[in-house]
DNA sequence: TTGTAAGCGTTATCAA
DNA sequence: TTGATAACGCTTACAA
């Protein structure tokens, strides 16, 4: 069926840049000319030129392009593998506004993870198929063997600290965020915190754990009655976490979460078992995910200004792109409270007997 | 920084075909077939050529490769504008686990909305970047101008059907499933329902809707009491479909939503002002994200095998890549009705005095 | 301002 | 089985 030369379904053979200088009564260099750098040619030309296009529906190819320019317009954005989370998405979508209208198109995958599917993607960079690289939270990959980092290619990071510096970065204020949020819970009286965080090592929580220790530290609360769980910010283990909260005696009255999706998840399971929030136990997010408006009780949290985060690291990247050199600070973008109704009062002593 | 020839971060040239051959004492072709058709060249001859590929680390040009091959092997997965919502994620990664697996890479984004940005991907995939399409949930875009469908590609649509047939189709059994919902809340003693769907010409909505009233004509119940209000799939239209059951009067005692995010967007709006789930309204949604088990109560809902969806249909455009013939009949997947707590029998008459 | 011509790095044909 | 060679379709010096 599709054997032979590449054909349309019409079965007539793709128009080439060829055939549009011919009915145009040109060179083929000054098709390519109209296209890629309109100022170089006579308008009159030019229209000529871009009428004809229009009319065979001429489309450049564009590993043709690609090859003969060494650039190919396409830029890979490294996800982490909880893609499925709900953060993620905001960020993307953003970034992807933000390429196309500059005349990037953007592939997204993890390189995390699948060993097969990642190697492939850095393969694809090293090809020359790809631009340049957002990595959205840390997930660079393993590096043993070939990395993005040194592909020779610019690098973005979004909410990530990438082992090798020197390039752009992108952050929210993850440790004054997190000190927001332990205050928040200690301004409403409680003294007894669960802190549930992500993996110990991972960019996010080394921050945001030396924020909450930060305010504990500044409320002058003794670390006797403070417990710390560790988590991988998926629903699956704040339910892990709720499972361990109903466990403790006595327990915690104020809980800290590192992530929306823990947040409900531990919700729900402390709910379930009758534990009443915020009567019983406030819990905070960190996110601002659709759904937190939607759990039960409805969740307060950090809101992160997700879009803002991509759009701004896309414009970063392009930037690198075009050559220009960019600031070597990270940029930082400021997170805000978000108070709902998953947090209120401490309960009164009285009421401690569980 | 990035000008002249394009360099490698320590600044030498990339490694080209040729440079690979003369390191192993061969001619281009020979490294091109030890790469591309191994069972074309001697055992002893291919070793040496490998082990030069890896101890040089080249990656072949992939512009040039798709260039001069006339293959690209780069899938393009449309996906709908509501990518933000819970369900395409799982479908989508599944696809690229098919993919990838083969040796394809894919691309993902909207071809609705955002004119300028679904003109750029249809327009890669007239530039012979593209060798396939998989469109999901209809979204094929506006039909005016070039389509996606008739770019002389093979195209597979997933929970959908397309304006042009002919294509390879995968669905899950809509219809059934819509019944199963529906026939939940009857055998649960329900006479009042309400079916919130989505847009009235939404391929799903058209087959769901259908299978509620075949459900409703089958139990001989009269329509005085069927109420249907139009959403579109997301958690702000479920709201609104909340307030509208909130003024009715009296209010149905059963509501069939045709996805979770309208689903838990309806329960949040209706519980928040009092009305008690499942004893005063029974809800069930459709897809089973992963939130459905989180909300409150947690969600009846069916059962989309999201991953499968993804799966089969990367599967079929696979075998149409390498030219293999495909069935013409629609591949139906079937869901399946899973029980949870937000529903329940419908309330006796005497408590119905709202 | 426009045209000529030389590649970009790979693969496929054909001959050896 | 391997090697020389001619494309693939486009961009960009350079020349006119």
């Amino acid at each position: 069926m599709s054997k032979g030369p590449p054909t349309l379904e019409n079965g007539s053979r793709p128009i080439r840049i060829l055939d549009v200088a011919h009915a145009a009564g040109v060179s083929a260099a000054t098709v390519s000319r109209a296209l890629s750098h309109p100022a170089k040619v006579r308008p009159e030309t030019r229209q000529r030129v871009m009428e004809t296009v229009r009319r065979l529906d001429y489309t450049p190819n564009e590993p043709a392009r690609a090859l003969r320019a060494g650039t190919a317009r396409m830029v890979l954005v490294a996800v982490p593998n909880l893609y499925s989370g709900a953060f993620f998405p905001a960020v993307v979508n953003a970034i992807d506004a933000e390429l196309s209208a500059n005349g990037y198109t953007m592939i997204t995958g993890s390189l995390e993870g699948a060993e097969e599917k990642a190697r492939r993607l850095v393969d694809l960079v090293y090809a020359r198929q790809i631009d340049g690289v957002i990595i959205l939270a840390n997930c660079s990959g393993p590096l043993e063997g070939r990395s993005v980092l040194r592909a020779g290619v610019p690098v973005v990071a979004i909410s990530a600290e990438l082992r090798e510096n020197g390039h752009p970065t992108v952050l929210i204020d993850d440790e004054a965020c997190a000190i927001a949020q332990t205050q928040h819970l200690l301004n409403l009286g409680h003294r007894r915190l669960l802190y549930v965080g992500g993996p110990n090592k991972h960019y996010n929580d080394i921050h945001r754990y030396r924020g909450f220790r930060q305010a504990i530290r500044e409320a002058c609360l003794s670390s006797a009655g403070i417990r710390r769980f560790e988590g991988d910010f998926t629903l699956a283990s704040g339910v892990a976490a709720g499972l361990f909260f109903l466990r403790e005696r006595p327990r915690p009255t104020g809980v800290v979460c590192a992530s929306d999706e823990m947040a409900i998840g531990f919700l729900k399971t402390v709910t379930a078992a009758g534990v009443k929030a915020p009567q019983e136990v406030s819990v905070i997010g960190f996110d601002d995910i659709e759904f937190a408006e939607f759990c039960e009780p409805a969740l307060t949290t950090i809101h992160q200004p997700r879009g803002e985060l991509g759009a701004v690291g896309a414009r970063v990247l392009l930037q690198r792109l075009k050559g220009d050199p960019t600031v070597d600070k990270p940029i930082v973008i400021k997170g805000e409270l978000r108070v709902r109704s998953s947090s209120g009062p401490a309960p009164s002593r009285s009421s401690l007997v569980s």
